[in-house]
DNA sequence: AGAGGTTCTCGGGCGC
DNA sequence: TGCGCCCGAGAACCTC
């Protein structure tokens, strides 16, 4: 569920929500979430005594950091984060729960249970999966026209699971590669090396554009998203695509489509976002 | 009933 | 042949 804006967003207010609070314990409900350490009860005993010093993020990743470690979790499709206090009854999809020394708790929960929480030492958190290997940030230096160019030039792969692809750019799911392929003028289906460098450029520009303004309106809520205050987003109102088949485009007034690419639902404007070589 | 905001693993196909 | 890369399919799980 979350992309890019959404889990910057979590991170703002999960960070405001639990700065400097030290874990007293932690119960894990469902043991597959936690992927590293191997053992969960190793889990639970590193954290046990540690105080929270800060929340990053790396691509859809969250970093919950302690004085010791590094938490990387990733919220898949549904996962959430929470803080309550103790005496509140906690419902079936709360899988990870982590008691502070004060009288609330940090909660994780998540209806397909798809998330995934690894633990490192600091430091050593992005020499290991699943940190190893991601590509650039969207808004770093380092992603810029001519890296997308080169990179792109190399695939056959259709230009949509291209974006998709952690390794390439970090960042982008579903909703936000339709909105920047539409933006762009470029067909999902579009063979990635057939890109002119003229459309790259502005796609490009439109991937940094459109999760830059989906941050700023704290991400998209289609049906579950809320930040760590339960609060929802606002970008879902400025949408061109995503989520609007047979709706009208806002550029060309025909109906908006809606098909699948590489396994995943893709909506595009037929007239906009033409299938050429 | 099947799709849903994700990503990992697996296996087939292809080229060297 | 064998290996490595690239790519697509399926799986993990639950709700409506």
């Amino acid at each position: 569920m979350p992309e890019l804006p959404e889990v910057e967003t979590v991170r703002k207010t999960l960070k405001s929500l639990v700065l400097n609070k030290t874990i007293d314990n932690i119960s894990v409900f469902w043991p597959n979430i936690i992927k590293n350490p191997a053992e969960v009860e190793q889990f639970i005993d590193a954290l046990k005594g540690e105080t929270i010093v800060d929340v990053g993020r790396r691509g859809k990743f969250l970093i919950i950091y302690t004085d010791k470690y590094a938490l990387v979790s990733h919220l898949r499709m549904e996962g959430k984060y929470g803080l309550y206090p103790k005496s509140e009854p906690f419902d079936k999809h709360t899988h990870v729960i982590f008691r502070f020394t004060d009288d609330s708790e940090l909660r994780y929960r998540d209806v397909r249970k798809f998330g995934t929480m690894h633990l490192y030492m600091k430091g050593e958190e992005f020499e290991k999966r699943p940190l190893l290997d991601l590509g650039p940030e969207p808004f770093a230096e380092d992603f810029t026209a001519a890296y997308l160019q080169a990179k792109l030039k190399t695939t056959n792969r259709k230009i949509k699971p291209a974006l998709l692809d952690q390794k390439l750019l970090v960042g982008l799911g579903n909703i936000y590669v339709d909105e920047a392929l539409f933006r762009a003028g470029i067909h999902p289906e579009r063979i990635a090396s057939s890109l002119k460098k003229k459309e790259i450029d502005l796609l490009h520009r439109e991937i940094v554009a459109t999760l830059s303004e989906a941050v700023e309106k704290g991400g998209s809520t289609i049906r579950t998203y809320v930040n760590s205050q339960g609060e929802i987003g606002m970008f879902q109102l400025e949408l061109f695509v995503y989520g609007r088949k047979g709706e009208e485009c806002k550029k060309c007034g025909r109906p908006l489509v809606k098909t699948t690419v590489g396994g995943r639902g893709t909506h595009f404007c037929p007239k906009c976002q033409k299938l050429k070589k």
